[in-house]
DNA sequence: TTGTAGGCGTTATCAT
DNA sequence: ATGATAACGCCTACAA
């Protein structure tokens, strides 16, 4: 049987409070009996106190969940997660804070309800099921929402508006012809590309991709120029693959679009491929901005021009925005910016 | 105050078993009790039972700790961390499981002991401070441990040596000169590059990196030449700009070496960069051969020559472990295999 | 099918 | 400085 502070207490001949203090309150007690019972705990092999019990008692567990909006695999492949956990983790290591990452798959949450777990939340992007988020709210623990807004919840936010409108407004500086955007989850429940028409699109509030689409539209619309549903191609995910199929429909058309405005670097560098592909030269015959930044865009040939969003230091904000540490500013807006490369 | 499930009981003139059995054992009780219960809660805005009582109760709390090696953040950038948890993520999300981070900092486990919250361990490389282990085997419960080996523990490996081995075996069938090697943490509590020479090295038990060393001095060994330990070079971690230093120390050595054989990709591909800023064409003028098979060795040009390590299955793998999927092998040891490509 | 009650291992409060 | 004791919120024999 497993060893209990109890145990340890009477084989000591001292109350389970003493035996208590000595783990967690040095200050309550003599060095020297201190000394004693850790001394014996290691004789003994008591391993301290009980994780569990000590968080039922003391009503918190050194724990932040992270709610993630995608499979748990997901954030582990895209780089644009990957840099954000990395800034998080940043934190939570000085914090001594433990991280618990919890995928948005509703059976966890409606059944198990583990979630009562943590500390508090960080919620990276709306989950696909919404009923988790006022599970989340309903436990009024320190929570922040991160690329969403939702209703009496902190949130950060890069700017994406903004971003979109400098990719747009670049863009057509530097191209006159047709203009095709790569979108990313612009229609829920999307499963595969699709080309946008006049299929309903996912609201600003709930959806970054919407307010980039939303930043593309108005630079364009200040040029006087047009952006047609037409000509927005849908992703439900942010892959290479996907790009590289999407840009390949869009570049089968006519007349073939001479700019391509995707909604992530990942998208974008599936798009150069698929036009590498086809024969085309980047940038002569066909201009491609991206979005994110991440490592391989200035890696590759030809380097990615892109919006700059500061993922690490997103991650950061959103660790010490949960853990009370910045106490200023209510919601958070970092941001964007254009990195002028080769590909516009 | 909190709304418990006892609170509900009273409400609703149940008694307390009833209503927990409604959340956790709804064949305990008719549909239509049930139902009133659970239409109650969401009227009351309970949010289901506490998950650390619960635990406490039950002696279980649905959550797997991964010990890793390194600081946390490090697990979020290096690729070849990112597809090991990745691959236990895929697993962890089919079996309703949730992951716990732990970073393997002393104090977390010394003191606080937070580390009894998990149902079972897995523990990704040798920990800093070997304290911990004692701690994690102390509590008996099922455990893993990744890329090393401790008594008494289900350990998973690839074959490092052989892996090595090929490497070797191949290099020298391209390069008849002088031989250098980049090492990773083949010194323990180096913090930066540094030339081996007399320095006492790990054990091949405590490291994947003794390891790889005792593979390629065998095939050297075979083909009747041998390795100097000065021709060694250690670095602390695995990233780009320490293989950057370690490989211009290299090159600027008399007589500058004709192989490279790199414990790690990206030690490789910053080798490779160093090589190519200092005016050298690969593999004419040098042969460079990496380990791990990360996605960037395949895109980069040339691209690398490496050994392939099945980091997701290995995570995978080691997921079905911890969980008792996997009932048949007790340790496991994943094969390597040479992927040649252009830079040798 | 539903209720009673003891205990899971701690820690905080209040005495001594 | 140390001890006694009552929670913390839930689950599960067992009884009804």
């Amino acid at each position: 049987m497993r060893l209990t502070l109890k145990d340890l207490a009477r084989e000591l001949g001292v109350s389970t409070a003493t035996v208590s203090n000595a783990f967690s309150r040095p200050d309550q007690l003599s060095a020297e009996l201190r000394e004693r019972i850790l001394a014996e705990a290691q004789r003994l092999g008591y391993q301290g106190p009980n994780a569990t019990a000590r968080s039922l008692r003391r009503g918190r567990t050194g724990i932040i969940g992270l709610i993630l909006a995608d499979r748990l695999q997901y954030n582990f492949e895209d780089p644009v997660a990957t840099r954000f956990l990395h800034g998080v983790s940043e934190v939570f290591d000085q914090q001594n804070v433990n991280m618990l990452l919890l995928p948005s798959r509703s059976e966890f949450y409606l059944g198990q309800s583990f979630d009562s777990l943590a500390d508090g939340y960080i919620i990276y992007g709306p989950p696909r099921d919404g009923r988790i988020l006022d599970k989340v709210t309903a436990r009024r623990k320190p929570s922040v929402t991160v690329d969403f807004n939702l209703e009496g919840v902190r949130s950060l936010n890069i700017d994406n508006f903004a971003g979109a409108h400098l990719a747009a407004a670049h863009g057509i500086r530097h191209a006159s012809g047709q203009i095709a955007v790569l979108g990313l989850r612009l229609i829920s429940d999307a499963t595969q590309i699709s080309r946008v028409g006049d299929q309903p699109l996912t609201t600003a509030e709930e959806s970054v991709s919407r307010r980039r689409l939303d930043g593309y539209q108005a630079a364009l619309l200040e040029a006087g120029r047009e952006l047609n549903p037409d000509w927005i191609w849908n992703a439900p995910e942010s892959r290479y693959e996907l790009g590289y199929q999407a840009a390949r429909e869009a570049l089968l058309c006519t007349p073939r679009p001479e700019l391509l405005l995707c909604m992530s670097d990942r998208l974008a560098l599936g798009a150069v491929a698929a036009a590498q592909d086809m024969g085309l030269v980047i940038p002569d015959d066909l201009k491609v901005i991206g979005f994110d930044d991440i490592p391989t865009a200035a890696y590759q040939r030809p380097a990615l021009t892109t919006i700059h969003q500061p993922q690490h230091e997103k991650g950061r904000q959103a660790a010490r925005m949960v853990l009370g540490l910045n106490n200023r500013s209510r919601d958070i807006v970092l941001d964007a910016r254009l990195i002028v490369r080769d590909s516009c």
